[in-house]
DNA sequence: AAAGACTGCAACCGCCTGGAA
DNA sequence: TTTCCAGGCGGTTGCAGTCTT
């Protein structure tokens, strides 16, 4: 909770990029039931929108962004007061599985629960859980993973975040001896000409990119028999073998990759609610070429998609293995992309 | 009972994106 | 084509309440 204040000219600051809220005479800190109240019967009365100038028509001392917040995740009828049910629970754990700290996009899969609400969520409750149980809350990997060590957060709020611009890995550009003494397979991908993929099972993996935040292509090798895309490739995946003698059961693969990137299947989402993918159910074949249906929930709740659709459906397969071998038994045969 | 530590979460910050001008 | 702006998002902060010592 911030400390309720209002904006004057010595605490404003010159800074031109947070017009919003640091305007002089703008309200700050907690909501009153008052203001709410105002700002729910003139959204009501009005209608959502034109944040920026509700507060003047509304004749609230706010700026838009706090309005907006204030409507978005509390006042809206929709919003789901009280205790996140065990069943949500488990729906989060496996959006964030698939999705990474994309909350919006967790958020519109849950009814009634806001994007704030299930990051407080995840990083109070969630993330510590994982831990407790020994399992990487990124990665959803056992905490000793070769490749990536994580300090667990502290007990205070602190959260260890990734310096990684817009949501990419932090890990090294790889190659055979910068993953140890491993036997390295690099495959890639590119959505053009993506047929034939079949990912073979207890295989490690993780994307790479370069600095133009593109999906950089390393090397290929074809030896484990996947897909060798011979034009330019616009997905890399890089295929790591299991030391070994290893095994590797269900989750406790070595998935890097969190599926961080903004592309994924519309269709392969709403199966995920259908439970194709979670249940006991075989695992079933994305759809990979179908498309949302204008208006439907699964484009409003994941329009941030339609970026960076070169490399998408090499997301879908990275979530595919993270479900495990069992389940990709019946995925491993006969994956065919025709664009 | 008091003080410090810890937790939960509402709210803010800064950046990004897409559309309009 | 460029610039500006509104909306949206993920990360972070800070305080009230709760717990522990």
């Amino acid at each position: 909770m911030r400390n309720p204040s209002l904006v004057t000219s010595s605490t404003t600051t010159s800074k031109s990029t947070t017009p919003c809220c640091s305007k002089v005479g703008i309200k700050r800190g907690p909501w009153t039931p008052e203001e709410d109240e105002i700002l729910a019967n003139y959204i009501r009365r009005e209608g959502e929108g034109r944040w920026r100038t509700l507060p003047k028509r509304a004749g609230l001392l706010r700026c838009g962004k706090s309005c907006r917040l204030r409507w978005m995740n509390y006042l809206r009828p929709s919003v789901k007061r009280g205790r996140i049910a065990p069943d949500e629970e488990d729906l989060i754990l496996r959006l964030h599985r698939l999705l990474g700290n994309r909350w919006s996009l967790i958020a519109g899969r849950i009814p009634g629960r806001t994007d704030n609400e299930i990051k407080n969520y995840w990083n109070t409750h969630l993330s510590k859980k994982l831990i407790s149980q020994g399992i990487d809350p990124r990665t959803h990997k056992p905490l000793n993973n070769y490749l990536v060590s994580h300090s667990p957060p502290s007990h205070s709020h602190q959260v260890t975040h990734d310096p990684i611009p817009n949501s990419n890995l932090n890990l090294p550009i790889s190659n055979s001896s910068e993953l140890g003494e491993k036997n390295v397979t690099i495959t890639t991908m590119n959505t053009a000409n993506y047929q034939g993929f079949a990912p073979t099972s207890n295989l490690d993996y993780y994307q790479q990119y370069d600095d133009q935040k593109n999906l950089q292509q390393i090397n290929v090798d074809n030896g484990v028999g996947n897909y060798q895309n011979p034009d330019d490739a616009t997905a890399t995946l890089i295929m790591e073998q299991p030391a070994a003698g290893s095994s590797l059961q269900g989750n406790e693969g070595n998935y890097i990759e969190n599926c961080n990137e903004d592309m994924f299947s519309f269709s392969f989402l709403d199966s995920l609610m259908n439970d194709n993918l979670f249940g006991n159910d075989q695992l079933q074949q994305p759809n990979t070429n179908a498309l949302p249906e204008q208006g439907s929930a699964a484009m409003a709740s994941t329009q941030s998609f339609s970026t960076h659709g070169n490399i998408w459906e090499a997301e879908i397969m990275s979530s595919m293995l993270a479900f495990g071998n069992d389940q990709l038994n019946s995925f491993n045969t006969h994956q065919q992309y025709q664009p």
